[in-house]
Formats: C-alpha cells, sequence, structure tokens
RNA sequence: GGCCCCUUGGUCAAGCGGUUAAGACACCACCCUUUCACGGUGGUAUCAUGGGUUCGAGUCCCGUAGGGGUCACCA
C-alpha cells in the first residue's frame, strides 16, 4: 500500500460537535498525519430538515480550536471539491444512472401508503422489490409523466457481504437482512448511504473511520464499491463513548459537548488528550500527550472494541496536569476569562494569585471560588481557631492575634522575605510552635479554613493596610 | 424480535496460552509541611457466567447472561 493516506471527518451539520465526533476527527486526523498523508472536512448536509443555522460555523471552529488542522475542506479548498455534499447533487445523479445501467439500483416509484402495506409484525417495514420488475417503457413512461420516484439499491437476495475491519476484524452480514435502502430520495438529494461511497471514492479516501453504527450497514456500501469496480476503502470503526454503561453520549441528551467544557474552565489540549484517551492507548504506557505525540504514538492496534465511559473527574485530573506546568504568565493569559469572573479582578497582582493557584486548581473555572475572599472578608465562626493537630484555639489566638498586628504595624515593608523573617521571629518570642502562629493569623487573614498559599502569602497579597484591618476584625470577634 | 458487535478493579486500561494480572484516575493511609494543595511512599479493588480444547486459559472454541448498535426518503 504505498498510496497516500487520506483520512476524512464527515459530520453533518445539525448542532454542536459533540465529544466522540470530535474524537472521530482526531483519530483521523492522526492516522492521516502518522503517515504523513491528508485528512479532509467533508460537510454532509443533504438532510434538509436536520440542518442547523451556524452548525458548520461551529465546526470549523471546534476543529481549528482543538488544533485539529484538516488539509482540505470548504473554508480551505483542496483539489476535490465541492466539500460540501448539499453541492454535488449532479454528481450524485450522474452515479446513481451509472449504478442503475450497471444492475446495483433502480427506480422506485412506491409511494407511503404501499409501504406502510409492507409493514410486518414488528412494524418492520422491507421493500419487496417491487419496482424492480418495471418494464423499461414503464419506468420511462412514470418518468416522463413527473410521478415522484425515489432510486434504490438493489441488493442480492442471498449471498453474504463480508470485509475486514482493522478493529473489529471480520465482519460478516446476509444480504437477505438488508434492505433496498433508498439511494437517492424524492427531493433529489442523495442518502448517506450513497452520498458517502460516491463521495469516499471521488475524495480518494483511503481509510474509513468512523462510528461502529456503521459497522453493520457497511456491506451495503462494499456492494456499490464493487458494482462501480472501484476499490474498497480500508474499514476503521470506533467504539462508541458513553455517558455511563447504558446510555451513548449525546449532545441530545444534554451531555457537554467540547465547546461546553472548554466554557467550563478546562484546558483545551487536556480535553483533546483525554479524548484520544477513550478507546485508544498507545503502548507506551503514556497519558499526557501533545498532539505530535499523538501523532507519534498513534497506532491502530491500539483502539479498543469496547464501549468506554466518559470519566469527567480523570479528564479534570488531566486538566490539572496541564495547569501545573503553565507559566505564572500563561496561566493568566489563558485564564483570563475566568479571572475577570472573580471579585478581585483588577484589584490584585494576578501573577502573584496565579503561583499560589497554579497546584490548587485542575480547571481555570476554579479561579473565582478560590480567590474571591481576598475582596470577601467578615463574619466568620471562630472555632475555626481551634485546630488539634496545630494544637491551637481561640486562647492561643487571644496571645498571637495582638501580637501580630503590633508586628505587622512595625514593619516598613512586607514583602513576603521579611514577613517570613518577622513571623519566625514572633514565633521565637512568644515561645511557640510555627503552626500555632502561622494557623492563627493565617485565618484571622482570611476567615477560611483552606487557602491558596499561607500566612506570608496571604499577607503580602493582601497588604499592610487590609492585613490590619482584617487582624482588627478578628480580634473583635474574639472579644479583644 | 432478526442481524452485527462487545464484556479485565468504581472508571480508563495493559495483556495477545505459562505474569505475584502492568499503569493511570478516583478512594484510603502515612510522610513532607504554617492551612489547603503540590510532591513522595504504600494500600483496598478486576478477568460476567457455564462448558469444552490444552500439561497449562484473562488469553482459543461453544453455550448462557448482560450491554451496545442496526433494521428511516437521519446521518
Amino acid at each position: 500500500m504505498n498510496e497516500k493516506v487520506r483520512t476524512r471527518f464527515a459530520p453533518s451539520p445539525t448542532g454542536y460537535l459533540h465529544i466522540g465526533g470530535l474524537r472521530t476527527a482526531l483519530y483521523g486526523y492522526l492516522y492521516a498525519k502518522k503517515y504523513g498523508g491528508d485528512f479532509i472536512l467533508r460537510i454532509e448536509d443533504t438532510d434538509l430538515q436536520r440542518y442547523v443555522e451556524g452548525s458548520v460555523e461551529i465546526i470549523y471552529d471546534t476543529l481549528k480550536d482543538a488544533g485539529i488542522v484538516y488539509d482540505e475542506g470548504p473554508d480551505v479548498g483542496g483539489n476535490y471539491g465541492p466539500y460540501v455534499q448539499s453541492e454535488r447533487r449532479e454528481i450524485y445523479h450522474q452515479y446513481a444512472e451509472e449504478l442503475i445501467r450497471r444492475g446495483g439500483a433502480y427506480y422506485c416509484f412506491c409511494d407511503k401508503e404501499r409501504m406502510e402495506s409492507l409493514r410486518d409484525e414488528n412494524g418492520n417495514c422491507r421493500y419487496d422489490k417491487h419496482c424492480l420488475h418495471l418494464s423499461e417503457e414503464e419506468i420511462k413512461a412514470k418518468l416522463e409523466s413527473g410521478a415522484p420516484y425515489v432510486i434504490r439499491q438493489n441488493i442480492p437476495e442471498e449471498g453474504t457481504g463480508s470485509y475486514h475491519d482493522l478493529v473489529y476484524g471480520d465482519i460478516s452480514v446476509d444480504f437477505k437482512d438488508m434492505e433496498d435502502g433508498i439511494l437517492i430520495k424524492s427531493d433529489g438529494m442523495p442518502t448517506y448511504n450513497f452520498a458517502n461511497v460516491v463521495d469516499d471514492h471521488l475524495m480518494g479516501i483511503t481509510h474509513v473511520i468512523r462510528g461502529s453504527e456503521y459497522l453493520s450497514s457497511t456491506p451495503k456500501y462494499n456492494l456499490m464499491y464493487d458494482a462501480f469496480g472501484w476499490q474498497r476503502p480500508v474499514y476503521i470503526h470506533l467504539p462508541p463513548i458513553m455517558k455511563d454503561e447504558r446510555h451513548k453520549l449525546s449532545k441530545r441528551n444534554g451531555d457537554a459537548s467540547y465547546a461546553d467544557f472548554v466554557e467550563k474552565g478546562f484546558v483545551k489540549e487536556a480535553i483533546v488528550n483525554y479524548i484520544a484517551l477513550l478507546g485508544w492507548s498507545p503502548k507506551e504506557n503514556v497519558e499526557k500527550m501533545s498532539l505530535s505525540e499523538m501523532i507519534e504514538r498513534f497506532s491502530l492496534d491500539g483502539i479498543s472494541k469496547s464501549p468506554s465511559i466518559f470519566d469527567e473527574a480523570k479528564m479534570r485530573w488531566l486538566s490539572g496536569e496541564y495547569i501545573k506546568e503553565m507559566s505564572d504568565e500563561e496561566f493568566v493569559a489563558r485564564g483570563d476569562a475566568f479571572f475577570r469572573k472573580s471579585k478581585v479582578y483588577g484589584k490584585y497582582d494576578l501573577k502573584k494569585i496565579a503561583a499560589l493557584l497554579k497546584t490548587r486548581v485542575e480547571t481555570f473555572g476554579e479561579i473565582p471560588e478560590k480567590i474571591d475572599f481576598l475582596e470577601e472578608f467578615g463574619e466568620y465562626d471562630v472555632a475555626l481557631f481551634t485546630h488539634k493537630k496545630m494544637k491551637t484555639d481561640e486562647n492561643i489566638a487571644r496571645i498571637v492575634l495582638p501580637a501580630a498586628r503590633e508586628l505587622f504595624a512595625s514593619l516598613s515593608s512586607f514583602d513576603f522575605n521579611t514577613l517570613h523573617e518577622a513571623m519566625m521571629g514572633l514565633v521565637g518570642k512568644l515561645g511557640m510552635k510555627n503552626g500555632q502562629v502561622f494557623w492563627c493569623v493565617r485565618v484571622a487573614l482570611s476567615g477560611r479554613e483552606s487557602t491558596p498559599g499561607g500566612v506570608m502569602e496571604l499577607a503580602e497579597l493582601l497588604g499592610k493596610e487590609e492585613s490590619l484591618k482584617r487582624l482588627d476584625f478578628s480580634m473583635k470577634l474574639l472579644g479583644l
């Protein structure tokens, strides 16, 4: 196989790009790039009923945002266009007629009523090839009279369709279990069943990567490739991504999409990294990977056959790993939207806050809740001064706080090092343990059981004036 | 219901006839430590089930159960 690898992602513009779709795109991209091939984006908009305004742009934006770049597509061009199916109507008709000539399809004039009468006890109707037996004259007459028609695939009544899937292995389906599906609808548009075959061939797609829902209909497509005398592509079907063991993850159920997770503050690279790991694992047993590392490591034998359940907790962890690696500047820049949501925006040095926050949040979304106490300070439960392990309580606090207040007031500079030295001195002077002093002052400054950073970091951030104000307030709470 | 496919800890998963059945997330404990984190160490927990084949089965075969997909003028 020395022909150039060409894969494609072919979504229909029916709304947001969901996680499963994005993974399909990602694998197609990874596979193509792994072998120096091309990755193509094709829009499958043959169902005008389901078309949702603006979703094509969402597809472009999401892929771009996720770093999945396509070599050819509606907005970037290419030599195999157009890349939007609704612009290829004539092509489909031409090939449909060709297929009829080759005996692989036929005109069908049956109406809804007749189809209804074919329904079986399970409510399924199965076309009986009625129109396959129309004479050429009858067909011509009907066509000329302008009677509505569809074009159906002519599937053999016996035999078995077999093929080899690179993930699932050998798949066989009996022709008798397949219906003569519609290839061209009465509105003149092709169905997926036909358009995907024609386009994949015309666009030179070598590897078809798609969801496992097509596993059992693929023999139908092979019948067409064979009838046309075209080379069948290599098939790679992917297991579904589940929300829980019973339900597939889907936008229709209101499950989060890529965009939703970005909005929640997950690091983009982590989202892409995580979904790559759903249904695929590299041989090297590594999990955190950049896109280029994924390309290097991607291999089809690492794709699993069974569905995997989407675990937000693990994606959250990965997101945290990416955050820990960021510089303070990058954290501030990328978390900007979330810093803006916090009450402290514009009032503090965000780079200093970033340094404290990086190991304490896994998504940018957690930023506001972690730092709002810098602006919000008031009544709190004095029981916070009691901490068994630190050996401290309200009475210790009554000794520590006034001393700390006096100390703070005496400091001419209020940076971390000065504070550290001063606080250590205070510990010695009071003859207490570090924890006793630090715990009490930190609580007095924050009113919180836990904070990002310790006393010195907090005092430096708040500044001398605010620190003294808070100490005064806390002393009052303790009845001093 | 017919057909196709799937089944290793709570989750993602490695394994491809012989292993003490990796690793990660989550969880728990301990260490580090001025809180919380980070980091470090350790721990709990898995081969759906019944038959075969084999000296030997998570790995191969068959059945059963459970789950998913599909059976549209949707993709």
